[in-house]
DNA sequence: TGAATAGTGTCTTTCAGACAATATGGA
DNA sequence: TCCATATTGTCTGAAAGACACTATTCA
């Protein structure tokens, strides 16, 4: 079913190119933008669309957030998550990778990324109006940023936001950084995501860590150990087995292909 | 989700990039838009904010959806969601009101409205690069459209759609009302956006019978009746009842402040 | 009176949560 | 040996799901 929408949708039109005179047109007529005129470049609302990257990781026992300092105003001094302006060929995820790599100079790769919400106050950056498609990213290895001139990114604890310890953060990035938080505690609540906090092959008591960090909790590792074996797709056992510290030896498991936790891993109540 | 990680795979032909304007910068710089000329007019890249209405209402026991015929091209002839280019000065849920307004003759507003998901294929309009902030939302009366020139708006039953006697869907608008109704299944899993699909004052039965079409299920009318009223700020109790036809006269309700279902209203296992 | 819907009571199954018990390594 | 972690076993309470039963209206 889908597929034939986005089969159907794949056609090779031609641009028409714009000679307007007019610079724009009305509200109304914005709203139906179907003519062969429509959608042309002087026809354009001044509306620049960003993507901004929360970008998160597992760190010593602790949940960290990727920043980078602003160098310039507005906001200089204060930390921003990493962005960028959407190109006109590239998707969303694709803009993300660029500003986590050219921003922040983080070369891995996300592990997960997924789209995460639309900031779209009319006064969120004081110099035009700009739209920020933000992304949920995260990793397995809190690597720190590779040098050069643009590589000014660090991974901040969560917890160091909002004390005086802590990062100032730019325009409404706290906001950005807030809802990514959130919205990461809910999907390790419905979905595998937590496999991508660790690396492979992990145990089931170093994914059992990422849930205690990220939730602030301690789970309890018989519990947790039976509810994740239960889901199908969730891990993939192997052969090995892996001694941590002290302690038996834990086997090793692989990221299942994906799943969709039913019923969920319960958090609170 | 996986819906992006789709998305990502798919580029956009060379046809997208060969329009870029020569006054463009390079992509590197652009990725650090901080400077006192960022963001100017000839600086912008050719990319289009669109906000596409994913409107759904129940209408005579079934889950209808709000679409408009396209009368041009392209894909004219086909249906698709009713659609705004954001404005400068206007947020994501006020375009999307006027897009209702203007492009289907829907006077009523949204009972509820919330933020869906970002469509960002490079392909998916045919004139020009197009980044859709779809917005989910949902109204307790399917209202006729209101006359007029512009009003070529109706309610698709969603099930007709995918059918020969229902709608061809236009661009990748298929795709936007999928993802619409799954959202819309999982939010009355989680929250009482139902309540928003029944006219206040409502019974217990009617509301089930909101989520009866939205799942395609028949629940349990005392579990559920249980459940509802066990969940605080679910609904508010009100004095009143009412006859519908035969029968015993139910209690009336009235939308409670908005409640976050724990443990959820189970669907399917 | 019978049909239809609303509302209450209760039983069973499932599952989360707690915790005891065993397994297996290192210090 | 003790200690720490992994893994298995078992019990308990809460909630979902099924269903019997009562309540109240209209035809």
């Amino acid at each position: 079913m889908a597929k034939d929408g986005k089969k159907a949708d794949r056609r090779p039109g031609g641009r028409v190119k714009a000679q307007k005179s007019v610079k724009k047109r009305s509200a109304e007529v914005r709203a139906v933008p179907d003519g062969p005129g429509g959608y042309v470049a002087d026809d354009r609302p001044d509306v620049v669309v960003v993507v901004d990257v929360s970008y998160f990781a597992v760190d010593r026992g602790a949940l960290v957030v990727l920043l980078v300092e602003r160098t310039r105003q507005p906001d200089a001094g204060r930390w921003a998550v990493p962005g960028a302006v959407l190109e006109p060929d590239e998707v969303l995820t694709d803009a993300a990778a660029r500003a986590v790599v050219a921003r922040a100079g983080i070369l891995e790769p996300f592990t997960r990324v997924e789209q995460l919400a639309v900031f779209d106050a009319g006064d969120r950056d004081p110099r035009t109006r700009v739209v920020s498609t933000a992304v949920l990213a995260v990793t397995s290895t809190a690597a720190a940023p590779a040098g050069g001139a643009l590589a000014s990114g660090r991974w901040w604890p969560v917890g160091a936001i909002g004390t005086p310890a802590g990062p100032s953060l730019a325009f409404d990035h706290l906001d950005i950084v807030t809802t990514g938080i959130e919205r990461l505690r809910a999907r390790l609540e419905l979905t595998d995501f937590a496999t991508a906090l660790v690396e492979e092959p992990f145990t089931l008591g170093e994914l059992r860590r990422a849930y205690d960090v990220v939730w602030g909790v301690e789970l309890e590792p018989a519990n947790f150990r039976r509810k994740v074996l239960a889901t199908p797709g969730f891990v993939v056992p192997t052969a090995g087995k892996r001694i941590v510290g002290t302690g038996r030896p834990a086997d090793l498991y692989l990221r299942g292909g994906g799943a969709v936790l039913h019923p969920p891993i319960p958090r609170q109540r």
